[in-house]
DNA sequence: CTTATTTGGTTTCTTAATGCAACCATTCTG
DNA sequence: CAGAATGGTTGCATTAAGAAACCAAATAAG
């Protein structure tokens, strides 16, 4: 009687879903990409127990999310880093975030700025190859052979 | 001894993560996106139970993301359907999905394509505001003062 | 050297979430 | 009327989450 496991069910949001789907795991993402990388850091800053930080870490140095990495000068100390897959959730964070931003008010105290220029960044949307924004309105979705989906309820 | 909040964190992802942070919400959502409606089919589609469904779709609809509409014609049939809210998370979905597809293959043995011209579309990125692409190293976290965030370990 | 203290955990216990199956009321269908 | 479909609810077993205590290694303080 296990949670179900989302990796097989043939659907990529899913897979993903498996990896970072749980209350914690993209909240931690989010912290290392603010710069944390202690232990103890994301422990206070995200106010986590750290059984489940210790849990959540782990899980996402296996999925390849996260390394930890020995910084060995003194002993039992130990890092916390993204790696390119983890960085890469950047958009989806970014997207996470504007979306609350945009439905739930500012709540946010913390400002995500162009590091060049020191301005908001324009929203995260969906494009073509024409660089035309799509809806999901304006979307289809096809099997392999280019067939319509066919919802199999 | 209940679950943590995550809608007083004072963080925008936080909030968005109280909202369809579990394992199953979002999966919902992107279903609704595929056209499901209908509670069996949901049930179906998903292989989710009847309980965990019935609650996830309550608090959904209380949240504002999708809505239950009555199909009066005969009696007893309800519909769920995504909000305008509900359907701004395309942009999440989307690069979940993307991202998944990215750095864990191929999946999804369905396609996402551009409704007018078929073709697959453009990855998911963050931009500013002259469309530059950026990167999680391209940004600076602010506070309200344009002052830099400081992380509070 | 001895005694904290920090770091990164593990263990234990309680509560919450998840999954399965059974049940139920209403409404169509035959 | 009998049976099936829809949209649930309830009960029970298992797993995950949260709080607090404990722990080992190393570092810093005195």
């Amino acid at each position: 009687m296990t949670r179900k496991r989302f990796d097989d069910m043939g659907c990529s949001v899913a897979c993903a879903l498996n990896e970072v789907g749980d209350w914690w795991s993209l909240l931690v993402v989010k912290q290392a990409m603010l710069g944390t990388r202690r232990f103890v850091d994301f422990q206070h800053s995200l106010g986590i127990a750290k059984n489940i930080l210790c849990n959540r870490l782990s899980r996402l140095v296996d999925n390849g999310v996260m390394v930890r990495v020995d910084v060995g000068e003194h002993g039992k100390r130990y890092e916390y880093r993204l790696t390119d897959k983890g960085r890469d959730l950047f958009t989806v964070v970014t997207a996470l975030r504007q979306w609350s931003e945009r439905w739930n008010g500012e709540k946010d105290a913390m400002q995500l700025v162009d590091g060049q220029s020191g301005e908001p960044l324009a929203p995260v949307v969906v494009n073509n190859r024409q660089g035309k924004v799509l809806t999901v309105r304006d979307v289809r979705f096809v099997d392999e052979d280019g067939k319509p989906w066919e919802d199999v309820g």
